[in-house]
DNA sequence: CGAGCATCCTCAG
DNA sequence: CTGAGGATGCTCG
């Protein structure tokens, strides 16, 4: 939660206000924030910022409506290869951490940390990782568990 | 290197 | 059921 930056545009979301940075007008961070700022906001946003604002709309109408726009996370190659990994997860599913671990040839704990590091909340579903046991951690810890479900939930992810 | 992780599995109580 | 403990791969200082 970065509330001191600048951002290219906020979003206020069914699960709180988001705040989305570009990175050579594609999205590079899209991630929470305390609260919007009259600062943040410019009177004429960048044209990519309008189409991720649509975006995001069409994914809380209907989840498996959306269309994921550019992207241009930053990262090691391993996270990268982790990222494009959870975008392959179709919407309404989910895969544990030990999966992606086999699937991609390493070890659990290190999908783990690579979710934890991704820069682009919801769109890169991060969300539609779960521990073996239980539903896994979110945003670093497990204090913000209610929006990994909400995200499913809204998912229909059972 | 060594410590820290959004894990997983097994084994003891 | 619960908790401890080892194995595990990647990242950062």
């Amino acid at each position: 939660m970065h509330d001191l930056e600048l951002f290219d545009g906020v979003y206020e979301s069914p699960v709180g206000w988001l705040g989305l940075r570009l990175q050579g007008g594609k999205l590079g961070e899209l991630d929470w924030i305390e609260r919007p700022r009259k600062a943040l906001r410019k009177r004429h946003p960048h044209p990519a910022v309008r189409q991720l604002i649509q975006c995001l709309d069409s994914y809380f109408t209907t989840a498996s409506s959306i269309i994921i726009p550019p992207l241009a996370p930053a990262g090691t190659a391993f996270q990268q290869r982790v990222w494009r990994a959870l975008l392959r997860i179709p919407c309404g599913s989910v895969k544990t951490y030990g999966q992606l671990a086999a699937e991609l040839k390493t070890g659990s704990r290190a999908i783990g940390q690579a979710c934890r590091r991704n820069p682009i909340a919801i769109l890169i579903p991060c969300h539609r990782v779960v521990a073996a046991r239980d539903m896994g951690g979110y945003m670093g810890n497990t204090g913000h568990l209610h929006i990994k479900r909400w995200l499913l939930e809204h998912e229909d992810v059972c």
